[in-house]
RNA sequence: GGAGAGAUGGCUGAGUGGUCGAAAGCAACGCUUUGCUAAAGCGUCGUACCUCAAAAGGGUACCGAGGGUUCGAAUCCCUCUCUCUCCGCCA
């Protein structure tokens, strides 16, 4: 949510921003929306205050009173219109609050104008895609692949996109989780175990909802919704919360699986681990100054890297177009990674400043060096996404036999350098 | 799922229909006194919105949430949520 007065007050800064962004909306019918909303309101305010205005000096006087029973009259017809002119004002407050919780963040003065991906600027690279020869196979072609990733048998019980990971992959998957959450632990980030499930408030808090609602699976019986990642629950622990000045910033992590519906997705890019419905990702957020949220974006972008580099993944980040940046945020950066075998580019990473926009709708607020309340910034980056870095260590690190290297970083969490492991029984077909 | 108890400002805690945005205490902040500390005295001490060019000022709302009764609700009624105790059920 922007700042009600900064939009009023700069409704073309506003207007030149969401149209870098491409998303529409009827800014002068939310105007029209606001100032009705004031009139509204001050008429029921008007009305209301003349009613307390009667309260105190029936109060004072003698209950069985003519005076005061004609005065018990003369009230009632003001009641009414108490009544009604409150009811206009909760459906305007409505009516505005829907539009104006439908416009979206606006693009930091940093952020390249763009329209396409085409747009987005490359800022870093790291490692050489070259390097790894033409001969890498995509991971769905490694000979091993669909019994340690059951995609066959996850249609069957639960849909397309929905796959058992078996054995090894599940324990390299183990062995990421708990990689990510130490290296995320050693930066600092306070773990946390969130619930995957969040209510409509929190959906709506962090930007999810309205703007995608399509995009999440839901619990309709009990209103909730299976989260699309941690940010959503993270973040909003501290809905409705104010911190001292001393608390920020604060830092988080989580693992937890994600759940996206991926409406309309089909194709070429979602073969193998590319595009999942439920997938595993830990996240972390931060919550800090205003003032440091720009650079608490590079801090979030540099330890994200380094995560890629441990892994020895070749990388690029991407500083996402005006065009390309979601809802919420102000400035975005998308990490990729090599995947040698598909010869393309994987977002594994997303790491996003939304500035005061989250944190207004979720009411997160700290109290400022003069003892003034204000809005606090919020951050978040994926660190990391595990199917598409399982996906590049595959394609990446596979020998001519279909053995994948893995990365040093990962040999004492995996139990070993490679997989698939032949002993042990957990490759066994039937 | 069943029975009961509860939810008031940063905290503790009064308040059971009117002059209550809400006593009192604690904490915090400012000032005064004292050689420092401590203590004492005095004062300040919520948030949002509306109004105002702005500040000052004024107004409205908020006592877990949402409805209702009433001229008037923190207070009465209903629904819901959460916390605690007990029972049931379960991992």
């Amino acid at each position: 949510m922007l700042d009600l007065k900064f939009f009023r007050e700069n409704l073309d800064l506003v207007r030149e921003g969401i149209a870098k962004k491409k998303f529409a909306c009827d800014l002068d019918a939310i105007l029209a929306l606001d100032a009705e909303r004031r009139e509204v309101i001050h008429e029921a305010e008007s009305l209301r205050a003349a009613q307390k205005a009667a309260n105190t000096e029936m109060a004072a006087m003698p209950k069985g009173s003519d005076a005061f029973r004609s005065k018990v009259a003369e009230m009632k017809d003001l009641a009414s219109r108490v009544k009604t002119q409150q009811a206009r004002q909760t459906d305007i407050e409505h009516r505005w609050k829907a539009a104006f919780l439908a416009v979206p963040n606006l693009p930091h003065s940093s952020v390249p104008v763009g329209r396409t991906e085409e747009d987005n600027v490359v800022v870093a690279t790291s490692g050489d895609p070259a390097a790894l020869g033409e001969a890498q196979l995509p991971h769905w072609d490694l000979p091993w692949f669909a019994d340690l990733v059951d995609l066959g048998r996850g249609a069957k019980v639960t849909g397309a996109g929905w796959p058992f990971l078996i054995g090894d992959m599940a324990r390299l998957a183990r062995a990421l989780l708990q990689f990510f959450l130490d290296e995320n632990a050693a930066a600092e980030f306070t773990e946390m175990m969130p619930p995957i499930c969040v209510n409509a408030d929190s959906a709506t808090a962090t930007g999810q909802l309205p703007d995608k609602e399509g995009q999440m699976y839901v619990v309709p019986e009990d209103g909730l919704y299976l989260i699309p990642t941690a940010e959503v629950p993270v973040t909003n622990y501290y809905r409705d919360e104010t911190f001292a000045l001393s608390d920020l910033p604060k830092r988080a992590c989580a693992y937890t699986p994600c759940f996206r519906r991926e409406a309309g997705s089909h194709g070429k890019d979602v073969r193998g681990l590319n595009r999942l419905h439920q997938f595993d990702k830990v996240e972390i957020v931060k919550w800090v100054h205003p003032d440091e949220s720009f650079e608490a974006l590079e801090a979030l972008r540099t330890h994200v890297e380094a995560l890629l580099g441990k892994l020895g993944l070749p990388f690029r980040t991407l500083l996402m177009c005006s065009g390309d940046i979601g809802f919420p945020h102000a400035k975005q950066y998308d990490l990729e990674v090599w995947a040698a075998g598909q010869k393309r580019w994987l977002e594994v990473s997303s790491c996003s400043n939304f500035t005061d926009f989250q944190a207004r709708r979720a009411n997160i607020r700290f109290r400022d060096a003069g003892g003034r309340v204000q809005f606090v910034h919020t951050l978040n980056g994926s660190a990391l996404a595990l199917p598409r870095i399982m996906a590049a260590l595959l394609e990446n690190g596979h020998t001519a036999d279909g053995l994948v290297q893995l990365p040093e970083c990962l040999h004492p969490y995996f139990r070993g350098p490679s997989l698939p492991r032949v002993e042990g029984g957990t490759t066994t077909r039937e």
